[in-house]
DNA sequence: TTGTGTTTTATTGCCTCC
DNA sequence: GGAGGCAATAAAACACAA
């Protein structure tokens, strides 16, 4: 083959010597010594490996019609067969990037989603703890005021401290009993006060749509009062739950759509 | 040099759409 | 029924550490 040496530099990756054919109408060139399989496309500011003439077409267009497979068939001398397989093939690990970027952004939502919950659940405690030193105030106050003291139906528990790691909050977790009724939540109203479950320690509403309720066992349940249908009503929503054997979190799950109306 | 892991190319089987 | 897409996988090439 006729032709002579020259310098290539495509990028900072690929680099090297190419055989230039004088033949292929100034625009086509090879690497190494001619080898039709290592043939570069020139145009006037840029040259293109095969690859590179390949990922610019998968760029345009992830899929490949007809005309246009056979288009660059031709211009790289390859099968047909060749180029669909190609894209096949790139579309396939196109797709396991996106899959590694989509568990990326879920992952940073489960953090921050867990960040909030740490500094909700350490307000909760703190909340508990205030509403425990009133309470023995008044009683003190009561006391001395020889007032009858109304005997309290039960001391609620000590929460365990906050965790701090997500295993912690898989142990912790299952330590509270969840068993605020909705209609405890919707009794609660527009107060956005903290509220003791009269049953035992389980606080849930801070007056925000956010709570723990009984028809969920486990969940985190947002209520929708008014969703914006015209019958009017409002519904429950689980916004996640720990899994059957408390071992994650997860937000979707066989056997339901997690919504309640009321 | 060799063993091992990764990447690329190609094949196969199944599914969907026209 | 044929064309084309996808998932799974085999085979070859390649990279790299021990």
């Amino acid at each position: 083959m006729a032709g002579d040496l020259r310098n290539f530099q495509y990028s900072s990756m690929d680099s090297g010597r190419l055989f230039f054919d004088p033949s292929c109408q100034g625009n086509i060139m090879f690497i190494g010594n001619g080898d039709p399989a290592f043939r570069v496309f020139v145009t006037s500011d840029t040259c293109y490996l095969p690859v590179h003439l390949l990922e610019k077409s998968f760029e345009t267009e992830n899929k490949l019609e007809p005309e246009r497979k056979s288009q660059l068939a031709n211009k790289l001398g390859l099968q047909p067969r060749q180029v669909a397989v190609w894209f096949q093939n790139r579309r396939a690990r196109w797709k396991t990037k996106q899959l590694e970027r989509d568990f990326d952004l879920l992952k940073s939502s489960y953090d921050s989603l867990l960040s909030d919950y740490d500094s909700i659940h350490t307000e909760n405690h703190k909340l508990k703890v205030e509403v425990l030193s009133l309470t023995e105030k008044l009683q003190a106050k009561e006391v001395a005021a020889g007032a009858p003291i109304p005997a309290p139906k039960s001391d609620p528990p000590p929460l365990p401290p906050p965790p701090e790691k997500e295993e912690d909050i898989v142990t912790h977790t299952s330590t509270i009993q969840l068993n605020v009724k909705a209609e405890d939540h919707l009794s609660t109203g527009s107060g956005g006060s903290a509220v003791v479950d009269e049953d035992g320690p389980q606080l849930v509403d801070s007056g925000d749509s956010y709570f723990l309720n009984n028809d969920y066992p486990g969940c985190v349940v947002q209520s929708v009062e008014d969703d914006g249908s015209e019958d009017g009503r409002g519904y429950l929503r689980c916004l996640w739950r720990w899994n059957r054997n408390n071992m994650r979190r997860e937000s979707h799950w066989a056997g339901g759509s997690g919504l309640k109306f009321f």
